[in-house]
DNA sequence: TATGAATGAGTGTTCATTCAT
DNA sequence: TATGAATGAACACTCATTCAT
């Protein structure tokens, strides 16, 4: 959820999606090799989200995995090519949540309800990948592609929600709307996180409920806005 | 064949917890040794919101400041050191920000008016400061006690907001509303810049007020909520 | 805007106090492993011999062991690290020699053999290790742990001496005399090797072993002592 | 008492003793420059002696002096100067002392009384320059000049005991016994110092004035030696 | 497919020395 | 005569990456 600001691409994105690394790249791999690839992502995923991108060292990464630097330099061609694989993993979950946000343009109890679903599989998505989505944006300093994968992931979410902000509030902007909307739902699942607060998700996820109803319905009523 | 007499080899420890730096501790500056720890200060905000924390080098933070590793280590102890004197100072300005938000339990022109004026406030201030707090978290892993300071702001910013919310919809939940709200405003000013959206500055202070208005006078109409 | 999650930053510390190296630690060495902490031993006794503690620059040691800096780190988690290594290496042959130091009780022609023969030895080592030995001092201002080991050294050549004392010379400060005994032979196997005196090694040898006979069984004889 | 193995000087020594540095050199000192002077040359001899030659720091001396890193070098041209100053001030003290070495070439209790007067005053000079001394080595390696006011020092000492013993005790090699009496001299009075042994100084007087005589007049009795 | 060992450019920090006042 | 401030070369140590087996 951190699109990169404009800078500079160094290096053309590699063009099938996820590739597996410099020497056992195109070549089909065994099922051991699989397993070794899938606990590199893993291993990834909780140390970057653990120290950051920077703060993360291959040392680490190869630690929890159990495996060696060699086996590492064998499935990556480095660290940033982790990073970018498992972004691209936790960004096409994201996705996936993005395209069912539900219809919003009614603010009737089923509308209610599906939001309310809708954002209970977002907190539990969010406590799985929230750590290293929020490490995003130091990646992105250092890689504008990763930056591109991670406005990616913002632009999709804020295209779905605009939508509905057009059929729901003509009169709102629906651009910025949906950045408030998305801004809110993202960051105040870290924040209830992250503070100490004593509130059980179904709390959080009623407030981000209602608000998200009143900033589409119950505004207008008194005059045109800006 | 020689034995240990009785020395004192470490110097004592600073009594008094933080250090301003090593040598010039406590002293008073003279007007040059003033301007280069601004300078220092300056360059520090501009090189860490630029890079982030780990990719910022001391080097480029001198040379910003024309100035010398030497001298730099005249006024900090370390680059952390640093990094934490930028985001007191960030923060001091922040949290006056923070004391100043306006009431917000009337839903009228007024109230109205004053939110933007605020809201426009903050937008400035995050214009400059926004790309410095955003490495926040990153130094905060290296260092827990800017974590502290960062905590304190969002706590300032989220007590005053909170307070707000009690007296305008008693029957939101004043703490995650706060984050909410608070999210949504931090974030949306980030978003908006960062994507090219071609949104002037109006708009969106125009968006984040009536949402916010919304929460919190446009909802509770058609059901007690959760 | 950030708030610090609960995060464990710092790795772990050694548990068992002293770390033979970081990364090598406690793992088995391979043939060439073993081969490359040979020659850095070596390099350390060497460099550190030749230009003392503080002067012996990691850069001198890895390129008389003709390796890197990253492999120096591999094996040892400092310079200090490598300064207890070699001179746990010395003092474990000292000791030995220390253990063997003949009887003293009686001032026949074999007693003055042995004695002689043992002082040989105590050339030969001593030409070996004595300029390291002389950088122990230097060594321990910085790391109490290393005066610990020099300690331990003197401790155990005057245990040995003071015992022979004891039984040869019972009117004389057992504690005292080993001292005196000591210094003696240490220092001057080094002053001798310093001047350019032309004298070969069994003047020397010679002459302290007669004067160490004479400090045992010529005294006393006249009267009063202390 | 440490003197230097053969190595190149680097720049021509200073003929005229102790010379005041670079600026204020040749010129007279009024009163404050004298007390600065002295004032400096006490904070070197005591920092060095507590922390050695490469340890100790300009600051740390300055700091001792009560005086600026400016003032410092107005009086010495550099750490090395200061070094050099005081073990020139300490070798002169030493000097005297082995000057007043008494004669021992008879065994009674007028040369007995006499040398232990003398190893009296031995080790009080000890006593607080010793540390000093001890410091020689490590700072020869650096300078080699520095080595050389050490030579000289331990080679008076020798010349001064090499006579008495050529006429006490003729069959012995005077050159060695002298460095074997001083090395015992000089390096008992530091272990007894160092090691927390319960022994007054009388004590240790009395033992090295016994082992002394016994060395120069106990010896030679049973066969011809070496 | 895997790994232990090696590498060296790069990083934060120190400290003797000089400068400006 | 004194000093606060500045300097920058030098140093110990790190870590992503490569090599040899």
């Amino acid at each position: 959820m951190s699109p990169a600001p404009g800078r500079v691409a160094k290096r053309a994105p590699t063009p099938e999606g996820r590739d597996p690394g410099p020497r056992v790249q195109g070549r089909e791999l065994r099922a051991r090799g699989k397993r070794t690839l899938e606990r590199l992502l893993d291993a990834g995923a909780a140390v970057f989200a653990d120290r950051g991108y920077h703060a993360a060292r291959v040392d680490d990464i190869v630690k929890a995995a159990k495996t060696s630097h060699g086996t590492f330099y064998l499935y990556f061609s480095s660290k940033q090519e982790l990073f970018r694989a498992v972004a691209v993993e936790v960004a096409a979950e994201m996705v996936d949540l993005a395209r069912d946000l539900p219809a919003l343009d009614r603010d009737d109890a089923a509308a209610d309800a599906a939001l309310r679903d809708w954002l209970d599989r977002f907190a539990g998505l969010y406590r799985r990948h929230g750590a290293f989505i929020r490490t995003w944006t130091e990646a992105e300093i250092a890689d504008s592609e990763i930056g591109a994968s991670g406005n990616e992931l913002v632009t999709q979410f804020s295209r779905e929600l605009a939508r509905r902000v057009r059929t729901a509030a003509p009169d709102l902007d629906p651009g910025v709307t949906a950045f408030a909307l998305v801004s809110m739902i993202e960051r105040t699942n870290y924040l209830v996180e992250a503070s100490r607060l004593e509130v059980d998700s179904t709390q959080t996820i009623s407030t981000l409920a209602r608000v998200t109803m009143a900033a589409l319905h119950g505004t207008g009523r008194t005059g045109p806005g800006a």
